[in-house]
RNA sequence: GUCCCCAUCGUCUAGCACGGUCCAGGACGCCGGCCUCUCACGCCGGUGACGGGGGUUCAAAUCCCCCUGGGGACGCCA
C-alpha cells in the first residue's frame, strides 16, 4: 500500500485561525494515524500580500499546536520555475493559451453573463486567436465546453459539475506569476500527496484542479472536503466572534491539548467521547469515518469548559512553566517552580484559563506587603468582634506546633469550640485578611501554603487598615 | 442571479451505509438540588431536537422525491 502524504499549504496573508488550525490538525492526524507523512507548505504566491512576519506567525502556531512536520516548509515563491514548466507544457499540447484581455473587460463579461441570469464568467474571447507572448497578457486554461467533470470526495460522495460552469481560469498572471489552481496541483503532484483535507469553500475549486490533474495525466489524490467552521450567527468566522489567530488563544491561556481536542471534536467525533487527553490519543483514534458533512458552530463555552478538564488533569510540573509565564505576563512575581508545584493544585479546579489561574495565584505569589486590601471588604468582613478573635488567634497561630493543613484544621475547631462561635463567622474574615479577596482557595490549604510567617504578618496588617 | 454542498436539542454530536432494540443517547450551556469556610470543582435531577410535505414499507431519524432553510463558490486571492 502506497504511503500517505497529506499536506497543509496556508497562505501566510494572515494569521492561522481556527478553521486553518482544524484543517492542519485533520491533515495531521491522518499523516500520523496512517504511519504517513506531513507535509508544510506555504502559498505564497501573491506576493503582494504575503508577509515574512504572517509565514513566522502561522510556524509558531503549528508549533505550538503541536503539529510538527515532516517536509517543508515549501515555499511557492521559490517554486515559480517549476510552475513555468508545467505551463509551458499545457501551452505545448494546446491546453493553454495567451489572453489579452484586461481585468476591466473581463468583468464586463461577467456583467453581461449575469444580466443574462447566467453564471459570470470569461467568455473564452482570446482562446482561438492563438495570440503569442506579450505585455499585459495572462495564460489561460482551455477549460471542455461540454460534459461534466467529476470526483469522487470522501465526504461529500460523487461531486459532478457541468462544464459549462467552468470558464477558462487563469494559470499565469500578467505578471507572470502563477495562480492558486496551477500552484497547488504542481506542489501536490510534485510532493506527492495522496490526501487532500480542505475547506468545504474549496469544493467548487475541485473541479478545476481535476481539469489539471487530466490535462496533465496525473492521477487524482482523495479529496475530502470537511465543513466549515462558523460564529454563533451561522456566518463565517471573522473577527466580531472574538480571537482569530489561534496565537490569541494562547495568549488568553488555553492548553495546545485543549485547542486541538476542542478542535477535533468540531465536525468529528468518537463515539460518546468529549475529553481527548493529548494528541497521541487523538492520532489513535481518529478516521476519516468518523467527519461529519454539515457545517458546525464554535462555542467558546464548551472550548473552555474542554481547556478547564485539561487543566484539572494536567500535572502541576507541567503547568508550573506556563503558569509562570502568565504570571509575568501579569506582572506579578514568577516564582520557584516548587512552590508553584504546591500552589497548583489549589488553583486547578478553580481555573478554566491559565490567565485565570494567574489571577488566583496573585495572593500567593505577592509580598505580604504588596497584597492589597479593598477597604470595603475589610470594613464589611473584619468587624471589631471579628478583630477580637483575630487577635488570639494570632497568639494562638504563633504558637501552634506545627503548621500544616491537618493542625491547623483541628487547632481551628478547638478555637471555635472555646470561643462558641461558628466557624461561618470567622472564615470570611480570615480569608479577606490573608488574601484580599472573598473568594480564595480552601483557607487551611491557603494558610499551609502561605506559611506562619505570611499568615501572622496579614493578620496584622488586615487588623491594622480595621485601627486605622 | 447561476452552480455546488448541507440539514437530529440553543450549540457540538451519537444513531442513518445493514429501516424495527430511538415516544432518539452523550456533552456544553441553562434551570433546580446536594456538598460546603468563600469561589469553584464534583455529584444528582430537569429543560430541550429528528425543518415541512409527499411517497416506499407491516414499520422511517434512518431509503426516494419536492419544498423550505442554511452554507459555499462564481477573482490576473488562496
Amino acid at each position: 500500500m502506497q504511503t500517505v502524504v497529506t499536506r497543509f499549504p496556508p497562505s501566510p496573508t494572515g494569521y492561522l485561525h481556527i478553521g486553518g488550525a482544524r484543517t492542519a490538525l485533520f491533515n495531521w492526524l491522518l499523516a500520523r494515524s496512517m504511519g504517513g507523512r506531513f507535509v508544510l507548505r506555504m502559498e505564497d504566491t501573491d506576493v503582494e500580500r504575503s508577509s515574512n512576519e504572517m509565514t513566522e506567525s502561522i510556524l509558531e502556531a503549528m508549533r505550538w499546536l503541536g503539529l510538527d512536520w515532516d517536509e517543508g516548509p515549501y515555499y511557492q515563491s521559490q517554486r515559480f520555475a517549476r510552475y513555468q514548466h508545467f505551463i509551458d507544457e499545457l501551452l505545448d499540447r494546446g491546453m493553454a493559451y495567451y489572453c489579452s484581455c484586461t481585468p476591466e473587460e473581463v468583468e464586463q463579461m461577467r456583467e453581461e453573463a449575469r444580466k443574462k441570469g447566467e453564471k459570470p464568467k470569461y467568455n473564452g474571447r482570446c482562446r482561438e486567436r492563438d495570440l503569442g507572448p506579450g505585455p499585459e497578457r495572462v495564460i489561460r486554461f482551455k477549460s471542455p465546453l461540454e460534459g461534466e467533470t467529476a470526483f469522487q470526495d470522501i465526504l461529500k460522495g460523487n461531486v459532478a459539475v457541468d462544464n459549462r460552469e467552468l470558464d477558462d481560469f487563469v494559470l499565469r498572471r500578467a505578471d507572470e506569476t502563477p495562480t492558486y489552481n496551477l500552484a497547488v496541483v504542481v506542489d501536490d503532484l510534485d510532493m506527492q500527496i495522496t490526501h487532500i483535507l480542505r475547506g468545504d469553500d474549496h469544493l467548487s475549486n475541485t473541479p478545476k484542479q481535476v481539469l489539471l490533474y487530466r490535462a496533465l495525466d496525473a492521477e487524482l489524490p482523495v479529496f475530502g472536503h470537511v465543513p466549515m467552521i462558523m460564529g454563533s450567527d451561522k456566518k463565517r468566522l471573522s473577527k466580531r466572534h472574538g480571537a482569530m489567530s489561534v496565537l490569541e488563544y494562547r495568549r488568553q491561556g488555553y492548553l495546545p491539548e485543549a485547542m486541538c481536542n476542542y478542535l477535533a471534536r468540531l465536525g468529528w467525533s468518537y463515539g460518546d467521547q468529549e475529553i481527548f487527553s493529548s494528541l497521541d490519543e487523538l492520532v489513535e483514534k481518529f478516521s476519516l469515518q468518523n467527519l461529519s458533512k454539515s457545517a458546525c458552530v464554535f462555542d467558546p463555552d464548551k472550548q473552555s469548559w474542554v481547556n478547564s478538564q485539561h487543566i484539572k488533569a494536567a500535572t502541576p510540573q507541567s503547568l508550573a512553566p506556563i503558569l509562570g509565564d502568565f504570571l509575568e505576563a501579569n506582572d506579578l512575581p514568577r516564582s520557584e517552580p516548587p512552590f508553584l508545584e504546591q500552589l497548583i493544585p489549589l488553583l486547578q479546579p478553580r481555573a478554566k484559563t491559565m490567565q485565570e489561574m494567574a489571577q488566583w495565584a496573585a495572593p500567593f505569589v505577592r509580598g505580604d506587603d504588596e497584597l492589597s486590601y479593598d477597604s470595603g471588604l475589610v470594613e464589611k468582613f473584619i468587624t471589631s468582634e471579628v478583630a477580637a478573635y483575630l487577635q488570639r488567634m494570632q497568639t494562638d497561630l504563633r504558637d501552634l506546633q506545627r503548621f500544616d493543613r491537618e493542625s491547623l484544621e483541628s487547632y481551628m475547631s478547638r478555637f471555635l469550640e472555646q470561643q462558641g462561635i461558628r466557624f461561618k463567622h470567622m472564615a470570611q474574615p480570615i480569608r479577606v485578611a490573608l488574601t484580599g479577596s472573598k473568594a480564595s482557595p480552601g483557607l487551611f490549604e491557603t494558610m499551609e501554603l502561605l506559611g506562619r510567617e505570611s499568615v501572622l504578618t496579614r493578620l496584622e496588617r488586615a487588623l491594622q487598615l480595621t485601627e486605622a
